[in-house]
RNA sequence: GGCGGGGUUCCGGAGCGGUCAAACGGGACGGACUGUAAAUCCGUUGGCUCAGCCUUCGCAGGUUCGAAUCCUGCCCCCGCCA
């Protein structure tokens, strides 16, 4: 016979990759409490995307069911800062940054999580320990079997350096699930070894093994790696409706049934064209970051942009300083778009610039105040601004 | 402690006395095309008062008519052996 726990642990083990050990999850609902599931953060990187909402969406579940998430921001190993070279992207961060990026990721994975059944926790509280706690640490895990890692077995065979800090990130990690009692910890298929990790730790401790549980990787708008900030194929949660649609859209084709699968958590629409079906995606992932009427908006401001190129319904305004002679144009275009006023020039002559829909040229260097007043400046295929001469 | 390899434009990575604002690849941007902000093709990718000028090749000096390229000192990084 099946029990309620076991229909839950099928539930819940429902899309992800691992659900490890077999039977764990069903023995851990029995127990009857709610569960406490964790998550790990990175506190260097406020920009929540798709990618993370693919893990966060089975938080959510859990939370439906009466479990707790857990999140715990990594200050501690954010404040030390990893000394190995090939470091920029783990710059040292004071206490207020870390904050200030906790709550920014808070208050983004609340747009998939339910903000009520968190429990926030930052791991300084136990990592900022004695070397005499460090070395007890440190004793329950071998250099061999950190070097099992796939990446730091290959970093360590192409004689790549590794550092003795990075070698203790996953034991830091370990024992983040040590200090929190966590039942269960979640995370992409990459982080399959740190979870694991974790639970040879808390048998080490004493302490009741959690449950791993991995979900597959979400490629970015490229369609082939792994959507990341870095990558700058990442399509943030935060972000504007037209661009999240506009985005979307971006995607490859053959990269959509799998969208569709980790983020809507159903197939694609057989019916469909492909070109429907996308539409359908990105005014999917609107709606749910933002609301029914952005999506609307939306994709209407997209069909008249770009099929129709027409100009947005909207478009920001920005003032002009009213000199005595002409505007110089590169001067103008590099205020209202960023970049350099060489880089406007080029574009000039690319013929990327346009004036109430006229293309400017190369010599359209300076033009008349009267000339521009009004009007909309347009660079590229997507980027506009009205012009209005300053008072 | 010993030996060896490095620090170049957004990234990776060529260049090793002039033809170097610096190959090539990636990324980004622009154009054409398209259902698409895809693919593909073409182009651009230090700054400026732009047919010219100015500032870049770890830092500081030096040699030379001329240096990313040679010399001296310094700083930093990496690997190997012990």
């Amino acid at each position: 016979m099946t029990t309620r726990a076991d229909d839950d642990a099928s539930f819940l083990a429902r899309d992800t990759v691992d659900c490890l050990p077999d039977g764990a999850l069903a023995r851990k609902l029995a127990l009857g409490r709610p569960l406490r599931v964790k998550l790990g953060l990175d506190p260097t990187a406020p920009d929540v995307h798709l990618g993370h909402t693919v893990v966060l969406r089975k938080l959510r579940e859990f939370q439906d069911r009466g479990h707790v998430v857990v999140l715990i921001i990594g200050d501690y190993t954010a404040r030390v800062g990893d000394p190995s070279g090939r470091s920029s992207s783990r710059p040292v961060l004071s206490g207020e940054q870390i904050d200030a990026n906790a709550r920014t990721y808070v208050e983004q994975a609340a747009k998939v999580l339910d903000p009520q059944r968190i429990e926030l926790r930052y791991n300084a509280e136990w990592l900022d320990m004695s070397m005499e706690q460090l070395f007890a640490l440190t004793r329950t895990t071998t250099v061999a079997q950190l070097l099992e890692r796939d990446d730091f077995a290959k970093r360590y065979a192409g004689r790549e350096p590794i550092s003795i800090l990075e070698l203790l990130y996953p034991l830091m990690q370990a024992y983040d699930s040590v200090a929190v009692r966590s039942d269960v910890e979640l995370g992409g298929t990459d982080q399959k070894f740190n979870l694991l990790l974790g639970r040879d730790v808390q048998r080490a401790y004493g302490v009741d093994e959690q449950v791993v549980v991995t979900m597959p990787i979400l490629p970015g708008v490229d369609g082939e790696r792994k959507m990341s900030k870095s990558a700058g194929n990442h399509i943030g949660v935060s972000e504007p409706p037209q661009e999240i649609y506009g985005k979307t859209l971006s995607l490859p084709d053959r990269a959509m049934p799998g969208w569709f699968e980790l983020l809507l958590g159903e197939g694609m629409p057989p019916r469909l064209t492909p070109r429907d079906a996308k539409h359908a995606l990105a005014r999917r992932l609107v709606e749910r970051l933002h609301s029914a009427a952005d999506a609307a908006a939306a994709a209407a401001q997209f069909e008249r942009v770009f099929v129709q190129g027409d100009t947005p319904e909207e478009i920001e305004q920005v003032s002009f300083a009213a000199t005595d002679g002409p505007v110089h144009l590169p001067a103008l275009i590099a205020d209202c778009f960023g970049g350099s006023r060489s880089d406007a020039r080029r574009k000039l002559a690319q013929g990327a610039v346009k004036l109430d829909g006229a293309t400017l040229g190369a010599d359209d260097i300076d033009l008349a105040p009267e000339r521009l007043e009004g009007a909309v400046l347009q660079v590229g295929k997507r980027r506009f601004r009205r012009l209005r001469r300053a008072a």
